[in-house]
DNA sequence: TTATATTGCGTTAACGTACACGTAATGCGA
DNA sequence: TCGCATTACGTGTACGTTAACGCAATATAA
């Protein structure tokens, strides 16, 4: 059971009698190999089915490993990507040994300049790899672009540019995600209730989820009614008129599905206006959100393995630097719905 | 950014006026070094915060780490065992260059016998660790206290014995999961819906879930009613009946949560004698519970990352054996929530 | 006292790979 | 033909650690 004898360079060598140096070479795909000599050493190390010990390589090469990871920085509104860096971390961590330094880049949620600056940064760090969150799109394009005329390999972290390829893309699936949130309302409501989905944000970002969300009623032949407003600003006081408004007009709505972290706030504003009636669903396990969960006041939280994201970007980067290992082209993470009954288990797993 | 100069057991010897060997003699806990000079060494070890180069330290040493793994093999009647051996062999491949060998030892759910003949086979393999799924407790306790005398480390998976301590237990709260099933049936069906809670299995082994399940109730006064049933057989026709007669007895069960992973039994016969009304919350993703998952015939399935518990039992014992890392005694896995939205990404993410 | 263990330490050859360097062998131009 | 550049390959050292071996110095026994 696993005492399989691992052939080495040397034993290649022997085989195809040259010396190491010269199996090194091809190995390397450096030059100095006649074509007659590379093929059969070639041959012979498919027969072997050789594996290099990275160990030993690791050891010999004073290679060094540089990583660029452009991310959002955690603001008071949202700690969200802590947890993302926090894997991060941790996975630098493990692969420290292996000759991986990462340089961060943190841009404002809120600044094009700030993301402007950070790229400038990375390009000084001739970094071997790069970890993108693309949350200014025409830039994060361009910046791809740049990335991929130099060879550069590229991980997308959480949201991707469909147009712009890259080595990898760690994330979830915006429309499958919405299409949970919507069953779980149609578990938990009753056949006729109104349901609100709310994007509170400066930008229009989340229509994937709610067509997800949509799709999941019309598969399903239902007629459930929905309404869909769109909240373009993010303080408490206009988010609360705006809710009281619609919540007047529609009597009948019986549950909220905010469709990012902001959830925390709607559900601080029904508990303030005494609304216990309304199931609310959204997304991230952020301090605030965390707290509501606890409360009850928020029922659902939908998350993707912030961490595991982070982890993962860094890890699929040292994948292919390091081991030359091939990467799936699309990682997606699970959909974890959280109550306040197992949320207490969900930063555990996400620690290793 | 982490450019910090690692010394090696070079540095140290050069400070302390030693050789190297006597460095690694130190650090090693060999003997053959003056307490006088080995204080020295480690105090120079501790001021240079001394990390040891695992790689070298694996290149230069020739010893094979050896675990052993005790469980039930999978069966036609649950694959549920095939999802920890699967995490097992990935995390095996990850590190066997660091010289860890896995023996697995399977045993026959029901079949006490084979458990003890499988334990005789471990002895003679002279393991340096032991993962241990202890489903047959007294033997399982002798087992274990025999480990302990060797100072074997030994990992419980999946359930462990309260009374005999080991390294570590891996797997899941069986009380907070309970807890969580209860708190989904509320969500998702009417205050005064009567729900069934059926343990089917040949031993009373669900104790914990049930009373987690109950205590969720009892601590929001909920008088929602509730019933249990203990069927003692496994074949269709035998717990068909049974359920019959209760569901002719209790005409406003709207709730059956199976206590283990036979739930797609009780899932086929619901849909065989029409009662599509009837919510149905299990436990693991076995092959049969998915296809009653899709189609709708359960409606939840609880997991706890069973690929994970088993490639995190094999990453404790090569933590606590290379590395000489410390080692958490509970690793409780997440509570996992699946339908039939979101469980193709479950197994997705288990694979890292 | 001498012979023999024991203790305390230094030395050195691996482990498998990377890479700089050295050196034959070949090619090419005149 | 010679001279020189280029190509093709071998050699040796280094990476940081392990562990076997060796050898003094000291302790113990006869």
């Amino acid at each position: 059971m696993g005492k399989q004898q691992n052939y080495g360079i040397r034993e290649i060598a022997k085989r195809a009698n040259v010396s190491i140096g010269t199996v090194d070479r091809v190995i390397h795909k450096r030059k100095g190999v006649s074509e007659k000599t590379r093929l059969k050493i070639l041959k012979i190390i498919e027969e072997l089915d050789y594996q290099p010990n990275v160990l030993a390589s690791r050891l010999a090469s004073k290679k060094i490993y540089r990583i660029g990871v452009l991310v959002p920085s955690a603001s008071k509104e949202t700690d969200f990507w802590n947890a993302p860096i926090k894997g991060m971390k941790r996975a630098a961590e493990e692969i420290k040994q292996y000759g991986v330094e990462i340089y961060y880049c943190f841009f404002q949620l809120h600044s094009r300049d700030s993301f402007l600056t950070q790229i400038d940064y990375l390009w000084k760090k001739e970094v071997h790899g790069v970890i993108l969150s693309p949350l200014f799109k025409e830039d994060a394009r361009q910046f791809v672009a740049d990335c991929n005329k130099r060879k550069l390999p590229l991980v997308y972290i959480d949201s991707y540019l469909e147009d712009q390829k890259a080595l990898s893309y760690i994330g979830f699936n915006l429309n499958d995600s919405g299409r949970q949130v919507a069953q779980l309302f149609d578990f938990c409501l009753n056949g006729k209730d109104k349901i609100l989905v709310a994007n509170i944000s400066w930008k229009i970002d989340d229509f994937h989820i709610e067509q997800g969300f949509r799709s999941y009623f019309i598969d399903k032949g239902s007629t459930r009614p929905i309404i869909k407003v769109d909240i373009r600003h993010t303080d408490y006081a206009y988010i609360k008129d705006s809710l009281q408004n619609l919540l007047k007009e529609h009597t009948d709505i019986k549950g909220i599905f905010v469709t990012n972290s902001r959830v925390n706030i709607v559900a601080k504003i029904m508990e303030d206006i005494g609304r216990k009636d309304i199931f609310i669903i959204g997304y991230d396990m952020t301090e605030e959100n965390l707290k509501h969960l606890k409360k009850g006041t928020i029922h659902f939280l939908i998350c993707h393995k912030p961490e595991f994201q982070g982890y993962q970007g860094i890890m699929t980067l040292y994948q292919y630097l390091v081991l030359g290992a091939d990467v799936k082209e699309m990682q997606y993470m699970p959909i974890d719905i959280l109550t306040n009954q197992n949320y207490q288990y969900y930063q555990i797993s996400n620690e290793l």
